[in-house]
DNA sequence: GATGAATGAGTTTTCATTCAT
DNA sequence: GATGAATGAAAACTCATTCAT
């Protein structure tokens, strides 16, 4: 049995987002064309459409389903005490997701200008909002505030922006992480946490 | 005396790269397109490639001209002896400098998976390299050296990003500043300086 | 018992008639799309052509169906003697299958330069100049063939363009049918009839 | 010299205006392509974009520019006392103004259910209506009301759908003006006139 | 009696770029 | 120091149609 025939079948869909992210996150999204993206797929264009009702909708498709953990994170979040330990562990967490779905996080990144007009430059931008607000403390003074956005500033940049410092990537996450955890661990403190 | 007129008379090529940096700080480098930035000054699109040879050539020649301090930065810190106070003093003038040019860096931050494709790209890249080795110890534990870098980012991503913090933009800058300091202070203790 | 999934049962065809028949009119024919009738009836595209071979069959089996009754006519209106009691007969009873079928006939009307191409076109054209041909005399002077001509238009027209006239719809009907039947009248007492 | 091609220079866009006008009247407007248009000239399809700037607009730009003469006819009209002279004489240069601009008034008139989504389409309706108002008396009876309306879209079609008649154009045209002069002095006389 | 998945050919529209004047 | 007119290439998207299941 021609097992790639078979595998086809049905996961199309699936096929269409993986290729897509794989462009996007390389040439950008408006650099990437659905021509590219079908090419790679030896389908044709209008298979794409089949699947999916825009370029749009394609990357909203994605989005929503790679940032699950993230909400699902900030639900938790939410439901914590704020103390330290519970900052901590968001941090810990919310980079161990960025770890895992890397491409669509780059892409985020390194295409904000573009995102920014879509639909989903808005939820993102409401998550990560979200998340900081469970960090900060709203009274702790502004430059304990900066420290807690720079902590996730970090986690963003350093799966992107580091790749060229020497060290094994594993290591160097775990600066990465340890950085970001010092960030708002003195954030915590100044704020008059013990 | 008609001082519109008579003052458009030869800073053409100036209002190009105006009105061109507005627009890609606005709305992308792609989105934006030759049609848009010539009807915007009232001439015709023809008239843009009198001035400039192509469309990547006019961000080319805004890049060129706005970046001209971080040059002169590079080349001071590099005669510079690696104090702390040399570092602190780098990390103060990159403020200054980023927030002069915020319109371009903003692009620059928000466009990185078009202008990576771009000439800018790799000088951009370059410089910011060169700005972290004067700050980076080479032999600094890999957590420091990340905090140098996350001092960067948070430079960078505080002019964009922390528009809906509460407080007065100059505030905000003078903490974003604050904790760029602090990481990079920490950075050289750590690393063995006094 | 679910009355509605059972009437839905084998009047699939029927439906998909009336559903198009709708757009068609409202929409012209080019600007609906399969995709859109298969929408408003829940099911798939590949559902329409269980029924139909084409688009063009679809529109061709409404005209088959519902044009029936002019075909009568014109089969009757041939073996009657051409006075002017049958011609006012043929305007009185073809006004009537025009309203009965109104949508389909407003479509006719609406969409001529598309209709023209398909195969329905001729087979209405040659429907309408057989209705003349009862009507007017061959011998008539050219001014009386025109009354009778446009005794047809008034008959088709007056059920679209009159929609603004004030008066309800049935008097409406009434006095459109009053000045063709006149138009007819004329041209027959104009031919040298009593 | 080379008259053809000296002669192009600078009237493109009239010639997509009548090319684009004789390819809507003969197959509708949805039917005819831009591509169509553009190979029939021989340029390319991005020249019909320079002179306009949708398909749309090539329609429009032809509707206004041959439908100017009614406009002025409804102005003169206006200012008319409403006696029959005024009314046939309405009719005789409407019938005129149709025959001038015959490929326009058959496309109108063939292709209403795409025009009625056009900007043009709210236009001409507005038009006729403005013609109707004049050529009507308000509190004439609904019949007679009738008999002017269809002294109108006898006009109209007496131009397309009688092409099948015997006898000369010319002849027919006078033929058609008759009896819709007709048609209007009968309203007039019903309506009170003597 | 229908669906899910796909195609091929087409559509309108936009873009950066060119060049004679 | 510019414009008017055009082009070639490509984009996103739509449509009627097919066919194995």
């Amino acid at each position: 049995m021609d097992g790639t025939r078979q595998r086809r079948r049905g996961d199309t869909r699936q096929r269409i987002q993986d290729v897509a992210l794989g462009l996007f996150a390389e040439q950008g999204y408006e650099k990437t064309s659905l021509r590219e993206i079908a090419e790679r797929l030896d389908v044709t264009k209008a298979a794409l459409y089949y699947h999916f009702k825009t370029k749009e909708e394609i990357l909203v498709s994605i989005f929503e389903d790679l940032t699950k953990p993230i909400e699902d994170l900030i639900e938790w979040g939410r439901r914590q005490p704020h103390t330290l330990d519970t900052k901590q562990e968001i941090v810990r967490r919310y980079s161990e997701t960025l770890a895992e779905a890397a491409p669509l996080f780059r892409f985020m990144h390194e295409n904000q200008a573009t995102v920014r007009e879509l639909r989903i430059g808005e939820d993102f931008k409401a998550r990560i909002q979200s998340l900081r607000d469970i960090i900060i403390d709203p009274d702790a003074d502004l430059v304990d505030q900066v420290r807690c956005a720079s902590a996730l500033f970090t986690l963003h940049a350093g799966m992107f922006l580091l790749q060229d410092l020497e060290g094994d990537p594993e290591e160097r996450n775990k600066a990465v992480l340890e950085v970001a955890t010092d960030l708002v661990t003195q954030a915590h403190r100044g704020a008059g946490g013990s």
